[in-house]
DNA sequence: GTGGTCTAGACCACG
DNA sequence: GTGGTCTAGACCACC
């Protein structure tokens, strides 16, 4: 699992850190019940800000992708709790309005959303 | 054209703002080369400063989405310039990344797409 | 002389006008002492307001350019006067500036200056 | 890196920020990937908004001319994208066409132009 | 400490 | 009347 950050991006680094774990976890780069690097390895590995790893998974508790305690340390979720699909809705509308606009085809979109969703 | 904003929401009112209007023109609730109410009456009508809705205006110009003309304001453009499939394809990774965890069938993020498509 | 206006440029019409006005003369489109357009024609013609064309001319006046008198309408200049290199080498400074580092090497800029010089 | 601003100047005080920095990039003032002052202490030096300053980066970031990194602040890019020549050839026309009317000879804008890129 | 956002209110350039 | 600019001062997100 290589974490690549890019910090020119107006995303915040600890942001592109929680995506791609969950890019991770839903490519099986990252198993259920998988222990997460420490918070200190990351940050070295990454050269970033122990705190800024932090966060992200703190974020990602929050969501439901990851259990951290003192004991084992940060893990994938056994089961991921399922929130479901309203919480993303709003994000899928913008983007597929942006798409729409742009002229981007209904098939183009539904091909690479399936070849997404098949990896 | 209703704009409902979010004080309390992470993102920034201009970019609600924006992400409203890039919405409202997938829905044809704006048509293409229709006017935009000038920044003064949006503010006013959405209770923001100004500035605000100038600097959703000025991101909506800088992608294309939108001119703005000293002598009519602000329109919808008549021809949205295509930056192609590429720029959004790592936002629909994500998205569907997420989908994908939470248990979301593929079946019916197909069927929210054509909804949207169809609108 | 054919006037182009891009009302959704950020530089201003009567700038654009003014602009026009004096290529036209540099490049002997307009003679020295050629009658201009009455303010009224060249509002109709380019499709804007006479106001804009009379503010122009008022500059194109101010900067020596053009005549201007109620009895003969507008003319270029017989002489224009010399305001001497300096007034331009601000604008020179940048534009070559933004130049160099774009990576465009001298003898580019000099051939092209050199073709603009002789037209 | 001196910045001088007119306040009397109608180019607005950010454009003139812009320039100035562009041109110290030129003049190698400024050198690759040097970090630039912080908002805040640019207006504090400058005497003007940090708002203001924040306009002029922003401008030069779109540009590519900076990057601008939470962790490091504003630095000149390491290597600034080139947009070609065509962006700036109408610059040069009317700035020519000036010189010309104004009976600059060739030779003194062309030991101009070579005295700008020797340095 | 950094830049990002927002406000309230002012003045100006443009058409 | 339109958008563009600028200020002074505030609060917040990020690292």
């Amino acid at each position: 699992m290589i974490i690549a950050l890019d910090f020119q991006s107006d995303v915040p680094v600890y942001l592109q850190l929680r995506h791609q774990i969950v890019i991770g976890i839903a490519e099986n780069k990252l198993q259920l019940g998988e222990s997460l690097p420490t918070t200190r390895q990351l940050a070295k590995d990454a050269g970033i800000n122990p705190m800024t790893v932090s966060k992200a998974y703190q974020v990602l508790k929050a969501e439901g992708y990851i259990t951290m305690d003192r004991r084992h340390g940060a893990k994938v979720s056994q089961e991921i709790r399922n929130n479901g699909f309203d919480t993303l809705k709003e994000s899928f509308k913008l983007l597929i309005a942006e798409a729409k606009i742009k002229g981007i085809s209904y098939e183009s979109i539904q091909s690479y959303l399936k070849s997404m969703y098949e990896q």
